[in-house]
DNA sequence: GCCGTTTTCGGCCCGACTGTTTTCAGTCG
């Protein structure tokens, strides 16, 4: 998890020197900590193999940012970036979260107002200390509040991508300790929320005593905030909390259902289970002092007369009902995926090549790929513009041709048999396909930012709104109605442009545009980037009952994102998605006749 | 500070929007 670590750090000093008006280095040290957030191989690794050569061959990374990894990687600390926190003692990274507030409006407050945290900006905003400095006004100073606000909402909760990771690496850990029977995570992770409280492990073993050593001194442990034989609770360096409980075998299920949650879910089956003269708890469902069933959670659904439930669904948001009448769907799962058309190339800034994101693509097990690259309107992005896009036109063609004949070579079939393609591509021997599409900006007046004439020449067309996000309700929903009605837009990409824990949803009619995608066959898209997941779980609800299609797309802009798959596909479980609400759970040939 | 089918040095980090300093700096994607 130094990779994780080391990123942070480096955003860090990017905000730092930008504070200090330093040019282009900033963006340098963004660079390399996008690069590090993304890595596969952890860094630690590269060093050991390598040394700092090899560090050095991380994109981004050269010889003086190599030099402060391994310095991390030694010591624990970067001097460099020491020095910067004592010449500005700011909790920058807190600060910045505010929307509107920047690196240069940190110095000032810092300066003028010896502003060091969010705690500190509450109190001077509440004082009316903010709106006489110079650059700062009395709107600036109600925004920020408001910033603070939302803030607050969204405290003390994790984005589920965020801690993933971590949480995977201490459930392998915990799973490979011989002393562990049966390993399950429970709560709000099982339930792939997009933010998480805390973490709960759920353990059978013998030796709980050796189990809960082991837990509490987890490398990344800064407190213990309990040790017993049943539970123990850490907090962890991330700063979010993990509990743990060993369970008794025997009532295996119960403790899994009941440490599961929903807290309202469970509130309401056992509001079943009491009709019925039946009363569940964690130690198991009973009769009188009869024990009925309690070793599996589908021997406990299965008593109170209900299907199993997937943990997604557990919001008590209808699934109770449905699964007392057997009419649960058959939510969608990774094997229902058959490709990903939203991900970026080296065309527009992307971290990788066409071929790069293809090879990546191929050991998900997909049988497509949708390039779509940022277009001109967006020139930080590198947004291509028409003649760059037929020269993408080109070269697609040319790496089509290259797969349609090296997937004909036996040779290769069999190779990719032999695991790359793992459970679905024996439909067929069809070569893998990448498409040409394009991420187009819908432009205030709801016109797109590239001509129709290239447009057409796309295999699809996905329209996002990059700009300008706060206009007003019935202007927002008719820029994008009419970005629908455009006869090349297939897809719009996160429809509701919420940035999880940062920014809201603009303001739009969501069910006008629902009635409008309908009409006009356009797809919605589900973003499966950890803080965006837009659509959301309720949206993607509501989409399905107007029968709206959508997509599950990643937005990747390194190969190494596609595997974000796995949060859109949750998102979509929660919002009761099945396989005909989603178009990339189709063959190619299917796929294609859904586009415009 | 990084990088090279535009270069081992000189580019990179643009443009819209917002609010305020009323001519432009800071923020955001």
């Amino acid at each position: 998890m130094k990779n994780q670590e080391l990123a942070k750090i480096f955003y860090e000093i990017a905000d730092f020197l930008e504070m200090e008006g330093v040019q282009f280095k900033p963006y340098a040290y963004r660079k390399a900590a996008i690069t590090l957030e993304t890595l596969e191989e952890e860094v630690e690794e590269v060093y050991r193999k390598g040394g700092p050569k090899a560090l050095e061959a991380i994109p981004g990374v050269g010889e003086s940012i190599a030099e402060k990894i391994e310095e991390y990687l030694k010591t624990g600390k970067i001097k460099y970036y020491q020095d910067l926190k004592k010449k500005t003692p700011v909790n920058i990274e807190e600060l910045v979260r505010v929307e509107g507030i920047g690196p240069k409006k940190v110095k000032v407050l810092h300066q003028k107002l010896g502003i060091r945290n969010l705690k500190d900006l509450e109190r001077a905003v509440k004082a009316h200390k903010i709106a006489p400095l110079f650059g700062f006004g009395v709107i600036t100073e109600k925004n920020i509040l408001e910033g603070i606000e939302f803030l607050k909402r969204s405290r003390g909760r994790f984005l589920l991508g965020e801690i993933l990771p971590k949480v995977k690496e201490v459930y392998e850990k915990l799973k490979s300790l011989k002393e562990v029977e049966k390993i399950d995570l429970a709560g709000s992770v099982r339930r792939m929320k997009e933010t998480i409280g805390d973490v709960d492990f759920l353990v059978i073993s013998r030796n709980p005593s050796r189990v809960m050593d082991f837990f509490v001194s987890l490398p990344g442990v800064v407190k213990i905030w309990g040790k017993g034989l049943t539970k123990s609770s850490v907090r962890t360096r991330e700063g979010f909390d993990m509990d743990i409980r060993v369970v008794r075998k025997k009532s295996y299920g119960s403790a899994l259902q009941y440490f599961t949650g929903s807290k309202e879910h469970n509130i309401a089956i056992r509001k079943i289970a009491m009709e019925r003269g039946l009363k569940l708890s964690e130690y198991g469902l009973f009769r009188g002092k009869r024990m009925i069933a309690r070793k599996t959670e589908e021997e406990i659904y299965k008593a109170l007369g209900m299907q199993w439930i997937p943990p997604e669904m557990r919001e008590n948001q209808g699934e109770i009902e449905a699964a007392l009448e057997g009419k649960l769907p058959k939510i969608i799962g990774f094997k229902d995926i058959h490709g990903d058309l939203h991900c970026h190339s080296k065309w527009d800034g992307g971290g990788n090549s066409i071929e790069e994101m293809i090879e990546a693509a191929q050991k998900m097990g997909y049988q497509y790929l949708g390039i779509a690259d940022h277009t001109k309107f967006l020139r930080i992005e590198h947004g291509l513009d028409e003649k760059k896009l037929a020269l993408q036109r080109k070269e697609i063609d040319k790496i089509n041709v290259k797969c349609q004949m090296s997937n004909c070579k036996p040779s290769t079939r069999a190779k990719l048999g032999a695991g790359l393609v793992p459970h679905r591509n024996e439909v067929s021997g069809a070569g893998f396909k990448v498409l040409q599409g394009c991420e187009t900006n819908i432009l205030n007046d709801g016109s797109i930012d590239i001509k129709d004439e290239a447009l057409k020449k796309l295999d699809f067309v996905i329209a996002g709104i990059h700009s300008n996000f706060k206009m007003e309700k019935t202007k927002m929903t008719e820029r994008i109605i009419k970005a629908m009605k455009n006869q090349n837009v297939d897809i719009i990409s996160h429809p509701t442009g919420r940035i999880i824990k940062r920014r809201d949803e603009y303001q739009i009619d969501f069910d006008k545009i629902l009635r409008v995608a309908k009409e006009t066959g356009t797809i919605l898209e589900i973003n499966s980037f950890p803080e965006r997941l837009d659509l959301n779980d309720q949206n993607i609800r509501r989409a399905k009952e107007a029968r709206v299609k959508m997509i599950i797309n990643t937005d990747s802009h390194h190969k190494d994102q596609l595997r974000f798959i796995e949060f859109g596909i949750a998102q979509a479980r929660r919002g009761w998605a099945e396989k005909e609400d989603i178009i990339n759970t189709q063959s190619l040939e299917r796929l294609l006749k859904y586009f415009k």
